[in-house]
DNA sequence: ACCCAATCTAAACAATCGTTTAGTTAAATA
DNA sequence: TATTTAACTAAACGATTGTTTAGATTGGGT
């Protein structure tokens, strides 16, 4: 064996997350993820490969943070509650921290949204289908929902998702709780 | 006196625009611009100043272009319905062309959101603002509804027109015109 | 026909991008 | 303790970024 790395991949990631969060992939430059990662270029490469490697790990990372937030939602038994729930709890993760950063997710999406990235779009697109496919669960609880009406509520609350995350990046919390009670007042 | 131009200005200004509406700002290079506007840099800078004063007056077309729309909604006089038509007006003058670009400056305002260029977010706050107004307006116009329930449902709209942007962007048609009918089912 | 001035082409600018490479340092094993 | 091997520092890589400059070309006015 040989030398020791001095440093936790684990904590230098978290402040990639952090950056690429906040600035997107092209505004973040491998200058600044040298100095909130506190470490050299070549320790970035040797232990993710590449920028583009790093931002994959990263959004990864983000996804299995949220995973835990997932996972209560799945379990819960409120049928829309549930949802009117998630989408509060998602909001108060996303502001924790100090700068309003939204959703890591939806700011990608709007960023690669015309981009080529297959690798990174693919990402996209599970995360959402993901998501849309408890929406529709929870939507089916309700017994006098129909088919079509669910399907039009879940495409409905994929698009306020977008809202929402618009919304944590700028709104007080207070214009994000209206924006939550009246979207689900349609429902 | 001596040459004279070989191109419009006006015309070079339009592809220009389609350009940063569809990558954005960073992601479209001069290169790219020199390309679809047919014109050699020094053509560029020397009508535009620069890729950023480029940027800001194609946003300045864009509004000018939405202004019309803009007229024709501040106009009408059926309260709330105005608002919801100039909702489908939006999607289908977006849609207008080959790609599904979303909104010119609704990207823009994602892509500048943690940024520090005040030239640019200046224009996203008179944009937004003037159509926050148009809105309370609209709102206004119900007898019904108080100052609170005016302020919290325009506030849902301006959020609304985030996720009625972002679908633009993939959605069907169809789907954004569910959205739109059950965003203004309780309005 | 000449001259002036503005527009063109095309090359070069410095700065930054992400990435790689050479050389030094340090820790674990034998 | 000597050797080995991986992690470190730091410089340089070629490519591309937005921008500028030098020189050829064109057209209108005296």
């Amino acid at each position: 064996m040989a030398r020791k790395k001095e440093y936790s991949e684990d904590e230098v990631l978290e402040e990639a997350m952090q950056l690429f969060w906040k600035y997107g992939y092209d505004s973040t430059s491998m200058k600044m993820l040298e100095e909130v990662m506190g470490i050299n270029k070549f320790s970035i490469y040797s232990s993710f490969g590449s920028k583009h490697g790093l931002f994959v790990q990263s959004l990864k990372r983000y996804k299995a943070n949220t995973n835990k937030l997932f996972d209560t939602f799945k379990k819960a038994t409120n049928g829309v509650e549930d949802i009117k729930q998630f989408f509060y709890d998602s909001v108060s993760a996303n502001l924790k921290g100090d700068s309003q950063k939204g959703c890591f997710v939806t700011n990608t999406y709007n960023e690669f949204s015309e981009s080529e990235d297959l690798v990174i779009k693919e990402q996209m697109i599970v995360f959402f289908d993901n998501f849309k496919q408890i929406i529709i669960e929870k939507l089916s609880t309700d017994p006098s929902k129909d088919e079509a009406t669910i399907i039009k509520q879940a495409n409905y609350l994929m698009l306020a998702k977008h809202g929402l995350a618009a919304a944590a990046r700028v709104n007080t919390t207070q214009e994000i709780k209206d924006y939550i009670e009246i979207t689900f007042k349609n429902l």
